[in-house]
RNA sequence: GCCCAGGUGGUGAAAUUGGUAGACACGCUAGCUUCAGGUGCUAGUGCUCGCAAGGGCGUGGAGGUUCAAGUCCUCUCCUGGGCACCA
């Protein structure tokens, strides 16, 4: 009766019956705890590859965890469907980009449908769809009433031969990726959210996220940067550019008398205004503007600098101090101007060294000492050094006392900073939620009425690869409102706008009269368990968080935060890169799934490393889990039925052994599954289970009962990974459906052990072991401890000094 | 450049609270079964000395704390992720 293991007729069928007996749908339901778990939608980009696998089996095995547990669990999919590859491949293959995209995601449903994910696919969101982005629409004029949105001028990459903005990612080495053109940076007006009003509550927030990585928390923190500093300026002798003095904001007030030097951001309108009658500084300034926006190209950009030949006034010493022109300072940081102290900042040490600046040590090593600054800048706190009436003072004091003294010459002030700007939504693309404004004939700018919602994106369009068909179509644009011709923006949004509240949308897809129906989302809201990569641990996750505490003022949900716990995963690594086309080493899972089945698939990808690190591909590996598979298949079918196995009154010590390997395994299993989330080392659990239960002997029908109580539990902790093997020798072995929301119980009893093996050190080395009495007390341990043959012989001629028990654990006999 | 991770056998990894380094699996070696094997089974497998019993060494590198360090501290090297328009 030794049937094959055929996992690709066995899985389509039970797949087939999960979809038609709507097994995965859910509702609210009030007598049950419920369960929300996501994983972060993909883009369609076209097939599955092996991060997605991995993604989406880390959160099934989740998802199904807690549906043994009873939970009512929730567990969405969708598509994250616009953004700029679907702009490329239409260029390329001279397909709309909505074509493109709604093909990739039926191919790309079937791919997850064939791995058996338990998914309620009722809830399916693909956010190019009009009825998803109308109620973003809706929520960014919404905005805009609460005064949280507004337009300024903002940096974009420009390509001056294509005559368009390209994308980070786009410029390589400083050209367009197409044209070849040197690429510079081009201020156009844009949108902004006001993400910068939440900075405060976005890092409170942080501290309540217990279950995030603390890595994601420290990056966030450090992304959203509060810092206490005070903002002072130098002052100038004529106004030029209609101000009268440079403005700085700086952490370190206690080094302001180590000030050599201001450096001005090449876009500061006092640049701009000594460019006017300075034609080597204008030429200088168009250099600076030749790097891409991204800020790592700036900060490993050489730095250049130019003196202006004006002089600012040191706001308290009144010295004179020269005015540079510098590449690495930003216009849209601060204020464009940052005062240069060289002797105690790193950046300001290498660029006076390059241009031969004067440096002037102000702070005093650990020693009290002016610190040395030969090889570099000393940047720890100090007591100060020549600053006049400030000698002498640490840190804190020499804050205060600068500060006081700046607020009362009027020419500073105590603030706090944070290093998290707005956010800038407008993308000047076509494949993208066109942004909801209009631009009347006066100039200003009033969102869409809510009743003249959406607008809609024209998805029958041909792509020339350099222009948004929707700012080369005049009449896309026209638009009248109350009579009164206007335009409406041409602009679309940051994909991560879409993003940002998908998982609220999830929990009332269907929903027409609002954006989310409150009812819905705060029965699942938050989400229980969101897994993504860990590339997505600042932006993805930040915006997401912000969006909730906006749509949490505006009445729609109740929590302040959107993801309860986070699990970001690693990535799939092949010859310790990652995937990539251009180098070659991608791995097809469809191939895979095709050849071994999604059981082995999903087996592999929990088994060859824990979640959160970079899993290394291996073929020989996938090999290994379907060898499992297949064992684990023939010892049910030798086993047979268990034509109804009843408990053993007495067992032998050898059957309680394999009893206590049973019941130690379930304990570990489940705590690898919901505690730790460490799923490789529970599959290597039930490994070794099963290669116990393979092991002994099947005579007596204690035996039998033993064995087939751990059967059960095998699959039954298999479940979550390999489902369609579970469900199907669940069956065989008990000639019954399986029912899923049943866990292993564990039996306490059966984990108690007679004797234990007890490590005996001496001086920190093994030198043997010991089996003792679980009753035994230290004294006994200790006394057959040294007894221990081995052990003896390191004891000879030593006199013992000290002796360490660790309870059940070792002994360590300290002996010179 | 800045912020955050990670580095353990030939390979993927395990070691959960400072307490036996290498579980589980791959690969390899030997044997058995079968002998058409991309099959199955058994044993061995960190390096090294030894016939063996047993010993020495060993978690990127250099120091340190401790009876005891893969785990804690300092410095350092390498790899990966993020850096606001890839998603």
């Amino acid at each position: 009766m030794s049937q094959e293991y055929t996992p690709q007729t066995l899985e389509v069928a039970l797949q087939a019956d999960w979809a038609k007996t709507g097994r995965f749908a859910v509702q609210p339901d009030n007598a049950r705890e419920k369960f929300y778990c996501l994983a972060m939608f993909p883009y369609p980009s076209g097939k599955l590859h092996m991060g997605h696998v991995r993604n989406y089996t880390i959160a099934d095995v989740i998802a199904r965890y807690q549906r043994m547990q009873g939970k009512n669990v929730l567990q969405p999919m969708g598509w994250d469907a616009f953004g700029l590859p679907a702009e490329n491949a239409a260029i390329a293959n001279k397909v709309a980009p909505a074509a493109w995209t709604r093909e990739n995601i039926d191919h790309m449903r079937a791919q997850l449908q064939r791995l058996g994910y338990a998914y309620d696919w009722d809830r399916e969101i693909a956010t190019c769809d009009p009825q998803y982005y109308q109620w973003e629409q809706w929520f960014f004029t919404q905005l805009f009433e609460r005064g949280l949105v507004y337009k300024k001028m903002a940096t974009v990459n420009w390509d001056p031969v294509d005559q368009t903005v390209l994308a980070n990612e786009q410029v390589i080495d400083g050209r367009g990726w197409r044209s070849g053109a040197l690429i510079e940076r081009r201020e156009i007006p844009q949108w902004f959210i006001r993400i910068t009003a939440y900075a405060e509550e976005l890092l409170e927030g942080l501290d309540t996220l217990e279950g995030w990585p603390e890595a994601v928390r420290i990056m966030q923190r450090n992304w959203i940067g509060k810092s206490r500093g005070v903002e002072l300026a130098f002052g100038l002798e004529s106004p030029i550019a209609d101000l009268d003095r440079i403005e700085v904001y700086t952490t370190r007030p206690d080094t302001l008398f180590g000030v050599t030097y201001i450096s001005l951001a090449a876009e500061h309108p006092i640049t701009l205004a000594l460019a006017e009658q300075n034609p080597e500084l204008t030429e200088f300034v168009a250099a600076c503007k030749q790097t891409s926006v991204a800020e790592a190209d700036m900060a490993q950009a050489e730095k250049l600098g130019m003196d202006t030949g004006l002089r600012a006034t040191h706001p308290l010493t009144g010295e004179a101090i020269p005015v540079w022109v510098a590449n690495y300072v930003l216009m849209d940081y601060g204020s464009g101007a940052v005062m240069a102290v060289p002797a105690h900042d790193e950046r300001d040490w290498e660029f006076a060294r390059k241009y031969s600046l004067p440096m002037k040590t102000v702070i005093c090593d650990a020693e009290g000492h002016p610190a040395d600054i030969a090889d570099s800048a000393y940047t720890e706190h100090g007591v100060l050094t020549g600053s006049a009436e400030f000698d002498g003072c640490h840190f804190e004091a020499a804050f205060e006392g600068i500060a006081a003294q700046l607020g009362a010459k009027q020419m500073g002030r105590t603030t706090t900073q944070f290093r998290l700007r707005d956010w800038g939504v407008s993308r000047q693309r076509y494949w993208g939620t066109p942004i909801p404004m209009l631009n009347l004939e006066d100039g200003r700018d009033i969102p869409i009425p809510a009743d003249r919602l959406p607008s809609l994106l024209p998805e029958d369009v041909a792509m020339d690869g350099v222009t948004s068909p929707i700012k080369a179509d005049p009449e896309w644009r026209k638009f009248e409102l109350e009579g009164q011709p206007c335009e409406r923006e041409t602009d679309t949004f940051d994909t991560f706008v879409q993003s940002s509240w998908y998982y609220a949308r999830f929990t009332c897809p269907h929903y027409t009269d609002g954006m989310i129906d409150s009812a819905q989302a705060n029965y699942w809201l938050p989400v229980d368990q969101y897994v993504g990569g860990i590339e997505h641990a600042i932006l993805h996750l930040l915006y997401s968080r912000f969006f909730h505490k906006l749509m949490r003022d505006a009445g729609l949900v109740d929590s302040d935060e959107p993801f309860e716990r986070l699990l970001t995963q690693g990535m799939v690594l092949k010859d310790g890169a990652k995937m990539s086309k251009s180098k070659g080493n991608t791995v097809d899972p469809q191939a895979l799934i095709d050849r071994y089945g999604a059981d082995t698939v999903r087996l592999f990808s929990m088994f060859a490393a824990p979640p959160e690190q970079s899993l290394e591909w291996s073929d020989s590996g996938v090999e290994g889990a379907h060898r499992f598979i297949k064992r684990l298949w023939r010892l049910i079918h030798d086993f047979g039925s268990d034509e109804g196995a009843s408990a053993a009154e007495s067992l032998t010590s050898e059957q309680k052994t394999l009893r206590r390997k049973i019941h130690e395994t379930i304990a570990k299993v489940s705590d690898d599954y919901g505690r730790r989330q460490t799923f490789n080392t529970a599959v290597a659990a039930i490994m070794e289970l099963c290669n116990d239960l393979g092991r002994h002997p099947g005579e007596t029908p204690e035996d039998r009962s033993v064995i087939s109580e751990g059967l059960h539990a095998v699959l039954q902790m298999l479940w979550p990974i390999t489902p369609h093997l579970s469900e199907h020798l669940w069956r065989q072995l008990t000639g019954e459906a399986f029912v899923e929301s049943h866990w292993p119980a564990l039996d306490e009893s059966a984990l108690s052990r007679d004797e234990l093996e007890i490590v005996v050190q001496v001086n920190g080395k093994v030198r043997g072991k010991i089996l003792v009495p679980a009753s035994a007390d230290r004294t006994e341990i200790e006394a057959l401890a040294k007894d221990q043959e081995n052990v003896r012989r390191f004891l000879a001629d030593a006199t013992i000094r000290k002796v360490i028990v660790v309870p059940q654990k070792l002994v360590n006999i300290v002996a010179q």
